[in-house]
RNA sequence: GGGCGAGUGGCGGAAUGGCAGACGCGUCGGUCUCAAAAUCCGAUAUAUGUGAGUAUGUGGGGGUUCAAGUCCCCCCUCGCCCA
């Protein structure tokens, strides 16, 4: 073994062999129990970054722990490699966007086997390629023939950068969520998923995964939003349409002072034409028109509104109500109308103050003086309470009134109960060329035709002209021109492509069956390794990716294609990684890049480092000297196996039985057995930190304290050979799965010939673990006051008539009555005297 | 405004209601050396004290408990999500 630790020669040297030989393929069939550990593939951008090793390292270490205890693991590798900066790339370099992502795929590759990571890299694929591709296209044409794919003209979300549409995933705060461009609205004809058809599901199963952090539970449900309301009918006044409001609120129904309808509503016009409101509400109209929602509802806007002339009925109490149009009401969400109660209602208070309209108080609070509800409320009051000047309804509570007064419009005829959802359909054209076509044709004989499968994959044309603003596929004839499917008339292509997030939402699932060409995965396959056991990614997808891939997979098992329920059993959300406290990130000009740390201090430390400063779902501040002191640590274990080389190999060519062992361990003296105690401890906490926990920095910390231990026990004149070597394989086997190279090197090194990756985790000795002597807390009246050392097995009352005789205690309680006695064995004694 | 999370030494961070600050960084001292670095060993919350010790201390205020960083209530600051 050499003297000093050279990651540089160790790292390339065993990355090589293990590619080679293959060491971390998947068995195609074991009778070891499966594990599926993925982290979320990358975007290739060209070079990975310390989010990346973050993710990737975690991942790793479970995928590595795993095996080591005796599982099946599946830990796959791919790109996401759809994507508009590809065709940004090729707009201003002038090359084709499949170059520019291969070329970079190329570079991350050689990046991500520079870590050490144990993938099966045969299984590695690239969403942009036909071969993925021509799979992502049948998944649309297959939800398209279960009715869960359509078009329609919509007012959609427009970057009028990327001159592309967005899902509504995709705008956050009112900008385009990837170059932060204020979204305009444009009136377009659309290709959309039906994911509301599974909204119910997708909300309601998330009780069903335990494994997943709250937070993203709860970020979900909220954006899913199910609603349980009533929807109402209105009855205009001296006309005969009815128009119908959606509201949460119906027990607030008699407190209704005015209805508005979104600008945008049909109706308006109609209520308008020929009359002195017309000019004005065209006007209002205009204006709407060219503002975005964000800008229009958010609560800091000014409400703005207009009295459209005409009057509707309440359909309960026939009271008349004027209607209003106002900037705060969209015409896409719930009917394109809401009632105002002002007195119940933040909004409708301010619009209502603003305006002069009345305020009728319906909702008192439980412990209102009598009376109250004719004072002037000072503000709305939305919480629960009784029911007044609410005619029959009066004196209910307002849960109860609810429940009357949506069975009182449902017996009248005038509206039913309805549950909404805030979740839309998900629009997945985008007006771009590096994406998957979609797979549509349209002939003026036959209309909107799919792609039939055998014709799959639609390819990309490689004739395609990428300036700004234009849609690239559309300057493409060899690609728009084709011949109809059913009955072979000219017909032209679609020229959308697929959201990349449409790629994403089954990447897991090809995993399974990569190569596979009659299908994009066998069943057997897929419900052989579904679901992933451990999915580790950036929180920033806990709504788009992990939604979208939990439909496309409830969609998949609907049409038999899959058992799996869920995608992913248990999720691990990674914090960011940050340098002087904020994301490190370009724009801000504070990144580390990993290549130079990793060519600097090797794999190994920058791993562990990573691992080691912050639990894993916190954010990591980056720190160059934390960084030194991982390297200096991977050090001190290369110096103090090296000087136990010898040692090891000695103690090896005298074979011992464990019944050998067993007597050796039982003549220690007590440094041996606490040496020995610490090794078995270590190996218990770490254990329950790596397989648990998931705290991989304490697991860390545990091994240090270890590597501590020893350094102290070796220089005793009685240290014992055989202690020595356990806690030596103990250490190297723990470390592994974090430090893969350098371990390996080391196990190698002290005389093994198999790897240390195939070995079998370390089981805890629960006899190591036994303690002679306890060391015993003693606490007068919750103070610390003394420490002694007792048998690990005195009873309680021996303990007390010791701990009552100590000088300490004595001191402290002398003058004063012992009132209580608070023994916890083996741990503490707390006396309370007064 | 609502929901969730966080707030602990100079820094990153540890602590099934039971010794607050493990481990690492930094700093200081020693070892080694002609010297320096590396190494190895040790000290390191604050105040006070030569020291043993004593008091204080986990964002602030209250509470429950023999015992609270941890549980409960109120408040402050920061982050994320939804408005």
């Amino acid at each position: 073994m050499q003297e000093k630790y050279s990651f540089i020669e160790i790292e390339p040297k065993w990355q090589k062999k293990w590619l080679e030989e293959k060491a971390y393929k998947t068995e195609e069939s074991s009778d070891k129990p499966k594990y599926y550990a993925l982290a979320m593939f990358p975007y290739p951008s060209g070079d990975l970054h310390m989010g990346h090793v973050r993710n990737y390292s975690i991942a790793d270490v479970i995928a590595r722990f795993k095996r080591m205890q005796g599982f099946n693991v599946l830990h796959p590798i791919g790109w996401d490699s759809f994507g508009l900066p590809a065709e940004n790339a090729a707009i201003k370099h002038q090359t084709p966007p499949a170059d520019w992502t291969w070329k970079n795929i190329a570079n991350m590759q050689r990046q991500l086997k520079g870590m050490g990571l144990s993938y099966d890299w045969d299984r590695e694929v690239a969403t942009c390629h036909p071969g993925y591709y021509k799979w992502t296209q049948w998944m649309f044409l297959e939800f398209y023939k279960h009715g869960l794919v359509y078009k329609k003209k919509a007012a959609v979300n427009w970057c009028p950068s990327c001159t592309t549409v967005l899902a509504n995933e995709q705008v956050v705060d009112g900008a385009c969520e990837r170059c932060d461009t204020p979204v305009t609205k444009k009136n377009l004809e659309q290709w959309f998923f039906k994911i509301t058809d599974y909204a119910e599901t997708l909300l309601r199963d998330l009780d069903d995964l335990p494994g997943w952090p709250e937070k993203v539970k709860t970020m979900q449900r909220n954006w899913i939003g199910r609603s349980e309301g009533v929807e109402v009918q209105f009855a205009l006044e001296g006309r005969s349409e009815k128009f119908s409001v959606y509201t949460t609120r119906v027990d607030t129904l008699f407190g209704v002072s005015y209805v508005v309808l979104a600008p945008e509503h049909p109706l308006v016009l109609e209520l308008v034409k020929g009359t002195k409101y017309e000019a004005d509400v065209l006007a209002f109209i205009n204006k709407m028109n060219g503002l975005n929602e964000i800008a229009r509802t958010s609560t800091e806007a000014e409400k703005e509104g207009l009295f459209i002339g005409a009057y509707c009925l309440n359909p309960l109490s026939g009271e008349k109500l004027p209607i209003w149009i106002a900037n705060y009401v969209l015409v896409e969400y719930g009917t394109g109308a809401v009632m105002g109660v002002p007195a119940h209602d933040e909004r409708d208070f301010e619009f209502a103050t603003k305006y002069q309209l009345p305020i009728k108080t319906v909702i008192v609070p439980n412990d209102s003086e009598p009376g109250e509800k004719d004072n002037p409320l000072k503000a709305a009051y939305t919480d629960d309470g009784i029911l007044v000047n609410s005619g029959s309804f009066d004196g209910l509570s307002s849960d109860e009134g609810w429940d009357k007064i949506a069975d009182e419009v449902e017996r009248c005829g005038v509206g039913q109960r309805k549950v909404n959802f805030r979740l839309r359909d998900w629009l997945i054209s985008r007006q771009r060329y590096w994406g998957a076509p979609i797979p549509m044709v349209y002939c003026e004989a036959c209309g909107t035709v799919p792609v039939p499968e055998e014709q799959l994959p639609v390819m990309l044309p490689e004739d395609v002209v990428f300036k700004t603003g234009e849609n690239p596929l559309a300057t493409s004839k060899s690609f728009i021109e084709t011949t109809c499917p059913k009955c072979g008339g000219p017909a032209h292509r679609e020229t959308d492509t697929m959201d990349t997030f449409a790629c994403s939402s089954w990447y897991f699932l090809r995993y399974t069956d990569p190569r596979n060409t009659e299908a994009p995965f066998t069943k057997d396959a897929v419900d052989q390794w579904m679901n992933v056991d451990q999915y580790v990614g950036g929180v920033e997808h806990a709504i788009l990716h992990l939604l979208y891939a939990r439909f496309f997979t409830k969609g998949l098992r609907d049409f038999g294609y899959l058992k799996a329920n869920e995608p992913f059993q248990n999720l691990l959300t990674q914090g960011m990684v940050c340098m002087d406290g904020s994301k490190m990130s370009k724009s801000k000009g504070n990144i580390v890049s990993p290549e130079a740390i990793i060519g600097k201090y090797g794999a190994d430390t920058a791993r562990l480092f990573i691992l080691f400063a912050a639990p894993p779902e916190r954010d990591l501040e980056w720190s160059d000297q934390g960084v030194e002191g991982c390297y200096r640590f991977l050090n001190r274990i290369w110096r103090l196996v090296a000087q136990y080389e010898s040692i090891i190999k000695e103690t090896r060519k005298v074979p011992s039985s464990k019944a050998d062992l067993e007597k050796e361990w039982a003549n220690l003296d007590s440094a041996g057995k606490e040496m020995r105690r610490q090794t078995h401890l270590a190996i218990q906490r770490v254990t329950v930190d790596v397989g648990t926990r998931y705290n991989f920095n304490t697991a860390i910390s545990t091994i240090m304290e270890w590597v501590n231990a020893l350094y102290l026990y070796k220089e005793q004149p009685t240290a014992n050979a055989l202690v020595g070597r356990e806690a030596i394989e103990g250490i190297l086997l723990l470390l592994a799965p974090f430090a893969p190279h350098i371990t390996e090197e080391l196990w190698q090194g002290i005389g093994h010939t198999n790897s240390i990756h195939e070995q079998p985790w370390p089981e805890a000795d629960e006899k190591a673990l036994v303690q002679d002597e306890v060391t015993v807390v003693l606490q007068v009246n919750g103070k610390v006051r003394d420490r002694i050392q007792v048998p690990a097995e005195i009873s309680a009352a021996e303990l007390e008539k010791i701990v009552v005789s100590q000088p300490k205690v004595v001191e402290w309680t002398q003058g004063k009555t012992v009132v209580k006695v608070i023994t916890v064995p083996g741990k503490l004694v707390n006396l309370v005297v007064k």
